[in-house]
RNA sequence: GGGCGCGUAGCUCAGCGGCAGAGCACUCGCUUCACACGCGAGGGGUCACAGGUUCAAUCCCUGUCGCGCCCA
């Protein structure tokens, strides 16, 4: 983090961090001003000059006039502006009644103007090539040169050429050695009076009146007077709305100027060279590997970083200016004055470069910074390169990719074997969050309405494939009522005296439902650990919920409660008891990365009684829960679990109609639950359906209802009915696909087997509805 | 202008070749002895549009429209 950072954030993110639960060693915070940081960053940027990477250069650069420094190219945003497109005609200096237009959305910027460009075969301007201009108001003399970069479909075909104000036309100038003219200071004013960039190409070298009006206006001030006193001597020629992008700062937020200054740059392409390949070989992994387009379009295009800042925070640059600006740069001043001295011949006095690096650059060391180098310590040792970065996309270019560059360019090595690259949180409109659009959510806030944990499970399960997160108070909401849910789970093990077993295993069970819930935890674990591995955190959220809610609380805690609360000890009892704390204690391990504060608090709760715990929750292995999966209980409680089996009315007989031996068993071993669960008054068996009952076909058994004048016999009728067509299209579409020769050639044979069961399924089903139909007439 | 991505239930989003899913919202019924932040039963989708590939397309390909983001 840089010093800014150090300033607005540092007091508000331990508050936050620990309420996030990040696993922060708070002994190990560190600073990017930290002294061993600030050792690392002096020498990284000696080295850097050392190797030629790091120079110094009279460029253009996105100048922030707010806030009187360069920026790098990544800290330029370009903003979509409603302006206006003005429209100028410059005379020729031989024949002032032949005009060029030129279009402008800058007009202040015509002061600097030293070339007009046409292209070359614009059949328009090809013949005023290589004639003369006079600027207008100025009164310089320009040359109209041939240039491509002039784009014959855009405005008038012409373009003036400013190469002091225009990153293009600097290029352009470049091109037809055209002078550059600054007009402008570093807070953005006019300054031509006692120019002599300007002053130069003026006839006489004097100002005249109107121009010197101009000095040391505003440029947008500068603005409205060109463009007036082009109006007021008719050589404007049109005004036309023009949305168009302008770079804005994105600290300062205002527009940028490129101007031509000093600043030192570091030559990137040659690490960046190495960090490619540290991503095309494999050796670093971005996730999603999407992003890894991206990293290498930005990374092949890669311009010089512009790293000197005009700031008053920061590291300093360790170069120190001889008497004729010579730059000496070195650790500390006294290793400059030692080059200094070899170089002059004699001792002269130095002075320090007063500009600070761009805080990035300091960032970019972090990996190896903080870990002590450039000495070398023994958590260097251990801990560089790093396993896992987690991280927002959005500074994949600002920091990712220049760790890795650094990190390569100094360790021999890529910092990181995976890059995470998630979303980043926007608003509920799915807009940025910013502090100046003040629509920024305080995670506090949040915290503060439906706890931490709701708030972590809820960026978990909306994690997914690196996309941004449009934060859904429901969503939240919804993982709060998880969470109260759980608690509610607990208390009801602990009314039931469920108190965890000192040796419980699980591989001993003998209740078919303690089987069942054992393997189904099973693969609850086994899918959480596959989505966490696999960094797809919904995944492993989903499953963590489905497991609790929809299996353990919908369906374990209902069946169990025949066993848990009927009269009198039994070994039923006794191992349900201890399967449900069993149980609970995976449910915390599977959840703690989600819910940390809760599944702790549970975890500690759940260890008061029975065998001592040994330690956290956090430091607790995973459940390790192999060889649990069992076939036969989860069929059987698959029918026990039947939500069709009722008939949503209260206090009927169900009755099995023609029921297997095997079906007769398991009816026999749930009847209360069953009768529970259907809200039945008793089941029983028959051969055939009792007359007048409705009947429903639930897992190929057949189960009737008698409901002689409990309900409309009718709309019973056309219930069947309605069911019985459904199936008919159903087999309908299945026997058309089984009947194409193509799909019997082609599809594998699972799949047609698959809709051949269905088929089956389907038809018998039907011949049981029409029986059911017989029967209620 | 170039690149990347997204258009799936009213909303927020999963799924990504072989019967369209979740949460929230909605409708109906429940003071069921863990939980109304709950329980049960429902309704709701030409998976943006148009072509193509395939036995089979929400999923793959091409184009169109709409919406984001990144880089010029």
């Amino acid at each position: 983090m840089g010093v800014e950072g150090r300033e607005r954030r540092h007091h508000r993110q331990p508050a936050q961090a620990p309420w996030c639960l990040l696993r922060l060693e708070s002994r190990a915070e560190r600073f990017t001003m930290d002294p061993g940081l600030s050792d690392a960053v002096l020498k990284v940027f000696v080295e850097l000059h050392r190797k030629g990477m790091i120079y110094k250069a009279r460029r253009l650069v996105n100048w922030d006039p707010k806030l009187l420094t360069a920026i790098s190219d990544l800290e330029v945003e370009p903003r979509e502006v409603k302006g206006q497109m003005w429209y100028f005609d410059y005379p020729l200096a031989d024949d002032p009644e032949v005009k060029i237009t030129v279009g402008t959305t800058r007009p202040e910027t015509m002061l600097g103007d030293t070339g007009i460009a046409v292209h070359p075969e614009d059949e328009r301007w090809k013949r005023l090539i290589g004639k003369m201009v006079r600027l207008p108001l100025v009164g310089r003399l320009i040359p109209v040169v041939a240039d491509a970069y002039s784009d014959p479909e855009k405005g008038s075909g012409a373009v003036k050429i400013t190469p002091a104000h225009d990153f293009n036309d600097f290029e352009v100038g470049k091109r037809h050695n055209l002078p550059l003219v600054n007009v402008l200071t570093a807070d953005a004013r006019i300054t031509i009076d006692g120019n002599p960039d300007f002053t130069t190409g003026i006839p006489g070298g004097v100002l005249a009146d109107e121009l010197r009006h101009l000095d040391g206006l505003d440029r947008f001030e500068a603005r409205k007077r060109v463009v007036a006193w082009f109006e007021e001597h008719g050589l404007l020629q049109k005004i036309e709305p023009n949305a168009h992008a302008v770079p804005h700062g994105d600290r300062s937020g205002v527009p940028i100027e490129p101007w031509l200054t000093d600043q030192w740059y570091v030559d990137v392409r040659p690490m960046a060279e190495k960090a490619m390949a540290a991503v095309r070989e494999g050796r670093t992994r971005l996730h999603p590997s999407e992003r890894e387009k991206i990293f290498f379009q930005w990374m092949e295009n890669i311009e010089p970083w512009c790293v000197s800042r005009q700031l008053w925070w920061g590291h300093q640059i360790p170069a120190w200016y001889g008497p004729d600006g010579t730059p000496f740069v070195a650790l500390d001043e006294v290793a400059a004055q030692v080059e200094a001295t070899a170089h002059y011949g004699a001792p002269v006095k130095l002075e320090r470069d007063p500009d600070v690096l761009d805080t990035w650059f300091s960032s970019a060391l972090w990996p190896f910074s903080t870990l002590g180098w450039p000495q070398d310590t023994p958590e260097l040792a251990k801990f560089y390169p790093t396993s896992t970065l987690v991280t927002a996309a959005d500074i994949l270019f600002f920091w990712v990719a220049r760790m890795m560059m650094m990190g390569t360019e100094f360790m021999g090595q890529t910092p990181f074997a995976d890059v995470i690259l998630h979303g980043i949180v926007r608003d509920e409109k799915g807009k940025k969050m910013s502090k100046t659009t003040g629509n920024v959510i305080d995670p506090l806030t949040v915290i503060d309405q439906y706890g931490a944990d709701a708030m972590r499970f809820t960026l978990a399960a909306m994690a997914s494939s690196g996309r941004d997160i449009k934060l859904s108070m429901a969503r939240v909401e919804g993982y709060r009522n998880f969470a109260t849910k759980i608690w509610n789970a607990a208390r009801f093990a602990e009314m039931n005296g469920c108190l965890r077993v000192a040796g419980f295993d699980p591989h001993m069970v003998c209740e078919t439902l303690n089987q069942w819930v054992l393997g189904e935890a099973a693969r609850a674990a086994r899918e959480v650990a596959a989505g966490i591995e696999a960094y797809r955190f919904n995944d492993a959220a989903d499953a963590a919920y489905r497991f609790v809610w929809g299996t353990f609380c919908d369906w374990y805690v209902e069946l169990s409660k025949p066993v848990l609360q009927a009269e009198g000890d039994s070994a039923a009892k006794d191992e349900t008891r201890a399967t449900v704390a069993f149980v609970i204690d995976v449910i915390a391990s599977l959840l703690h990365p989600f819910m940390p504060f809760m599944t702790e608090e549970l975890w500690a709760v759940k260890g008061e009684a029975g065998p001592a715990r040994t330690g956290l929750l956090c430091h607790a292995d995973w459940p390790e829960l192999t060889g649990l999966e069992n076939a036969a209980a989860e069929a059987e409680i698959g029918f026990v679990g039947e939500r069709d089996l009722g008939s949503g009315l209260q206090q009927v007989l169900l009755v099995l109609v023609g029921a297997s031996d095997g079906t007769r068993a398991i009816v026999g071993r749930w009847e209360a639950m069953i009768a529970r669960q259907a809200r039945a008054s008793s089941i029983g068996f028959a051969e055939n359906a009792p007359p007048q009952s409705a009947q429903i076909v639930v897992r190929g058994e057949t189960i009737a209802m008698p409901l002689a004048g409990l309900i409309d016999l009718g709309a019973e009728t056309l219930r069947l009915n309605k069911e019985l067509a459904k199936l008919d299209g159903e087999i309908g579409g299945v026997e058309r696909k089984l009947a194409n020769t193509e799909f019997i050639a082609k599809a594998p044979e699972e799949v047609i087997e698959e809709n051949r069961e269905r088929i089956a399924e389907a038809r018998a089903r039907q011949a049981k509805i029409r029986d059911a139909l017989t029967r209620l007439g």
